[in-house]
DNA sequence: TTAATCTTGACAAATTTAGTCAGGATTATA
DNA sequence: TATAATCCTGACTAAATTTGTCAAGATTAA
């Protein structure tokens, strides 16, 4: 079970990319690179699967850059993390349970049932939901200083 | 956030010894190498950590070996895993909030809530829940062979 | 035509993981 | 007391992975 900067860069890239998306315009890397503070290079490789994984769309040339293929609401984390760096998979064996001499190993079902738990909390997050409770906690802040 | 071998190891190791142990007698290294096809040297290396965090005790000389500091319903997966690989925690700031120039970036109440999840489970999972259940799934083989 | 973008493949440095090794300390047993 | 089985410790190494870099090309708005 993994989850590198590799992962957590592409999720943030793209609550970026949707945080600043409004309507069908395209934003470029360099763009989310100098505000997110990440490599470009490193975020052209990223946005290489991310493409290939049908979450984003690209335009080259000037005004050319990358947006979401669907709606914020319709990506979840769980896919965009396993776009850039494989299955999050916690079994010894990849699920076969053949970790131990052929046979599953003591600890098999455990990770099995890790892995439901993390899978299932991505999948039902979407980068809309992310951004919501954000949103939502720095609207308290405003209304603690609206309301003084 | 990782789970690599060392923790699975640690993990597997301790149920083999929880096992294997009827009252109060030690379990040598070398057996449960050879019972869980593991190698020796690194055992030796994880049970280091393992005794320095409490869950382990240690006899030395012929008829030494290891055996659990406490009964395996309070030895908890969390503890374990951390005692040799350290916090699984997700986020990129190591829970601080500073990822981001200094400040929170757009992610981190979510990794936040995911160490949560990760958290709960693994606290609320001891030993002795891992081996019921593995027992259990046995005892369900043992009912359909004895029921015909 | 130019410059800004994406596109691709290969490469490289840094870090982490996984595992080894040699020697020492302790202790039950013969 | 000698022996052999164990734990104990620190340092080391090899392999894998992560985290990038780089160069050259293709596309396209202005």
């Amino acid at each position: 079970m993994r989850l590198t900067t590799k992962g957590k860069y592409a999720v943030t890239a793209l609550l970026d990319l949707s945080l600043h998306q409004s309507g069908k315009e395209f934003t470029s890397l360099s763009k989310i690179a100098v505000r997110q503070d990440m490599p470009i290079s490193y975020l052209e490789q990223l946005f290489r699967n991310l493409r290939k994984a049908g979450i984003v769309e690209a335009a080259r040339g000037p005004t050319g850059g990358y947006r979401l293929s669907r709606h914020s609401s319709e990506i979840n984390v769980s896919e965009v993390v396993a776009s850039v760096e494989g299955s999050m998979d916690a079994t010894q064996c990849g699920g076969t349970a053949d970790c131990h001499a052929g046979t599953r190993c003591l600890a098999h079902d455990l990770w099995s049932e890790l892995n439901s738990q993390v899978d299932n909390f991505l999948i039902n997050k979407s980068l809309e939901d992310v951004i919501a409770n954000k949103r939502s906690s720095q609207d308290r802040n405003k209304d603690l200083i609206a309301t003084g």
